[in-house]
DNA sequence: AATTTATTTTAGACTTATCTAAAATAATTA
DNA sequence: TAATTATTTTAGATAAGTCTAAAATAAATT
């Protein structure tokens, strides 16, 4: 089946492109590909003419991009295989969580279908990467939980950490310090009107963090 | 130190000039570079004007190349990473011997000097892969060994299996059936003129080989 | 040693992925 | 709506790595 084979290039524009669209709901424009693949636009639509001819995105000139059927499936599948990757560094060579991304990023562009299906079995099929971001099966399945923002919950609710959205050390470092991981039960003592900082209870200790980071963390409501 | 960043091809010619020149010792031809690698001599010629720029290999004109310092150091790491890789696909994800070699391939390009020690680490610092070569530590250091043929043993005389010279599935699948792998005790019973083929105790049993099947497997005398 | 054959290099062309500068189109604002 | 600003595309150039055909050099053979 979906055998074209994809240059590393190209896959990291239909990867860029996949996650711009938001699962492919939505036009994607030469600019935002621009500006988050740190090339030019000019050689954007070059890319995108190219993608296009291939029939994984539909583009009309002027009119932004969208991801085809078969676009979605492979990027699924490159995520798939970043995903898997970051498990393998974070759970097997003990990297820490804000050094996977850039080693799976070279990582995921290593072809063979085996050798992930036999990474997956090695690392017993894991459902979440390392961020709390779920891993397509082979089909390009996955759970897809819909997560809410810390801010998002009410006073008294409790969630479980289940994705962290910003990835530089800084913001490793602090989660550290919080005692806040993948997995976390964190509750809502107090929501301050002032500034958006919200008052959480983590293993039985409270304290207040930014509007900015409760945006960054994802929980699961319970 | 030596972080000169290098392409993939870079990294694929200084391998095979390596590997061709044998440990550094000898001239290397733009024909034997131009076979190994399946690219015309012409090309060839255009890569090795660009090593030499480099420093990573000496160049004069019509008279051959051959690797400098530099050039070994860095070919050492580049067969550090393709032989520790065989030992993760091998040992860790289950893989069979004649099907490591090719994603090796793709795998040891990944540039991480982290990745590569965690994984060595993981790995146990093995000091041989699958295929009973012998992978250099960070520093490029390692356990040479000199082994020598079955054919090469006198009758009576016992080796171990230490390394297998053809990596394709036909022979793979011929020592499975023989029983034989790395770490076998081989015993010489006869030696026969007429072709050079050999007959050899394994587990005992005793079997003929060709000359050729016997020239393949290398071993270390006890 | 002269000729033939083989090897290596040069010259010029092609592809992929990028760039800059300018032109075309769309979106925003006055 | 007309003018201004922003976005996107086109046109032409560049670098890496490859190719073919032809020229230069080295090696082998008569």
């Amino acid at each position: 089946m979906s055998n074209i084979k994809l240059s590393q290039t190209e896959e990291n524009y239909l990867k860029s492109i996949f996650h711009l669209s938001e699962f492919g709901s939505k036009k994607v424009s030469t600019n935002s590909i621009s500006k988050i693949l740190n090339i030019e636009p000019a050689s954007v639509t070059d890319m995108i003419k190219k993608l296009s001819i291939k029939k994984l995105i539909y583009h009309e000139k002027y009119k932004g991009a969208s991801i085809s059927k078969v676009g979605i499936k492979i990027a699924l599948q490159i995520i798939r295989r970043h995903r898997l990757w970051e498990v393998f560094l974070h759970d097997k060579l003990k990297f820490k969580w804000d050094q996977i991304h850039e080693i799976a990023e070279e990582l995921e562009h290593v072809s063979s279908d085996k050798l992930i299906d036999s990474l997956d079995k090695f690392l017993k099929y894991p459902k979440i990467d390392p961020h709390g971001d779920p891993i397509p099966n082979k089909l390009g399945e996955f759970n897809f939980i819909d997560k809410i923002s810390i801010s998002n919950l009410n006073i008294d609710e409790i969630g479980i950490v289940s994705r962290i959205i910003n990835e530089d050390e800084e913001f490793f470092n602090l989660l550290n310090k919080l005692n806040i991981e993948i997995g976390t039960e964190i509750k809502i003592i107090d929501k301050i009107d002032y500034d958006g900082s919200v008052e959480i209870k983590i293993n039985n200790k409270s304290v207040i963090i930014s509007k900015n980071i409760a945006e960054n963390i994802k929980i699961t409501k319970i």
